[in-house]
DNA sequence: TGTACATCAGTGAACGCGCGTTCACTGATGTAC
DNA sequence: TGTACATCAGTGAACGCGCGTTCACTGATGTAC
């Protein structure tokens, strides 16, 4: 076989860092970023070639040097604004256990402050787009959607006959159809009512008080 | 005052239906339901002026004269497509009450075959556009939601320390946001342990069993 | 009833716009010797 | 180290397409007398 990248030149090549490669990958991220922004607010078709090239300082030809193509794009923006844990808004719940974990961020999510806060979760602007979106697309969706569960399920407690895991599953799509459901009616008073009803029903251990 | 309209042709001027008339309402109504047919599926802004139109059996510019707007389209297809009570199917609710009629239409939504069939409920496609919309919109879904909602506390009962309102409020949330997650996530197993996990929540009367 | 004119639902082409994608190009950076 | 050539991130104009809306028009229907 024949010896190849041998020379100290060679073998160095695919690794190091040239200063060109360095500017791509942060155009690269760069990209991404202004298409998360975008793409969190007002879902994955609003996050178009041009807008996202121009919100990063670049213009529309260049994307293609990142992206094969603007579905290559959204995989991307699915796997890095999803598939890592929420940022936990202020970091209220960081000393928090159990259900008084699970307590504040529902009180957080179902908040009228998140309600009225486009920069919130992404889930809300997304998911009727991944609905028909590729199934390369759905693929990644379902994998960030486990992770998050996971890491709901690690502070939550079995009741009513539904498992941890159940009622984790449960506990995001009250979260999500009540954010958007909420958001829909912003403006009349059931919106409020949506917001609490939710929050008590995913949380009946603390009664009518909470 | 002067006395209008008081020969018999102009006072059936405005009541009677001329052959002109008659057709106009016709295709009005031919726009409205290919509109409603289409935003059902894939939401308010695919049911866009050339496709609606096109579906409806007339071109382009006709459509000026029914409606004054894009918008006054969505307004319409919100109240009309929302407004009604679902058709509940095959009508397999009609002769059941109480919590049966809720475990009824539970077992219906969230079943794997209303996760793929995209002429179901409208709210999933048409929830997340509806929080950017205009506030005669969303005026007119905070209303038909309101009815809605009412049919359901019709069959619901207090649990656990929430009322038939906050109750039937959060099992609309359940239904909408596990129907979204599970068509999101279709293709992996996590679909239908959302859709199972959320019936189970909605009506722990029924226990593990259900 | 018959005729002349008015109305208006619907046609079809055009407008400016944003979309995804392609492509010839530029010029700074990298490589070979 | 210096020079000649290769690479390639990014530019900017162009493509065909669908969008919402406008507008001059056609021709069947309705109205006046």
């Amino acid at each position: 076989m024949a010896i190849r990248n041998d020379s100290p030149r060679a073998s160095r090549r695919g690794t190091q860092l040239t200063a060109r490669s360095a500017r791509k990958r942060e155009s690269h991220e760069r990209i991404l970023k202004t298409a998360r922004r975008i793409a969190r607010r007002e879902g994955l078709r609003a996050a178009s070639v041009p807008r996202v090239m121009s919100g990063a300082g670049l213009t529309v030809g260049g994307f293609y040097a990142h992206f094969e193509s603007k579905t290559a794009l959204d995989v991307e923006i699915v796997r890095t604004m999803l598939g890592g844990l929420p940022k936990g808004s202020r970091g209220d719940t960081e000393d928090l256990a159990g259900l008084e974990w699970v307590r504040q961020s529902l009180d957080e999510y179902l908040s009228v402050t998140h309600r009225d806060n486009p920069d919130g979760c992404p889930y809300p602007a997304v998911l009727s787009e991944l609905a028909a979106a590729v199934p390369e697309v759905r693929r990644e969706f379902a994998a960030s959607f486990q992770t998050r569960v996971r890491a709901l399920e690690a502070h939550m407690a079995p009741a009513l006959g539904a498992s941890v895991r159940e009622r984790s599953l449960a506990t995001m799509a009250l979260k999500i159809g009540g954010l958007l459901l909420a958001r829909a009616s912003r403006g009349d008073s059931i919106s409020e009512e949506i917001l609490n009803a939710c929050k008590r029903w995913a949380l009946p251990e603390y009664g009518p008080g909470h």
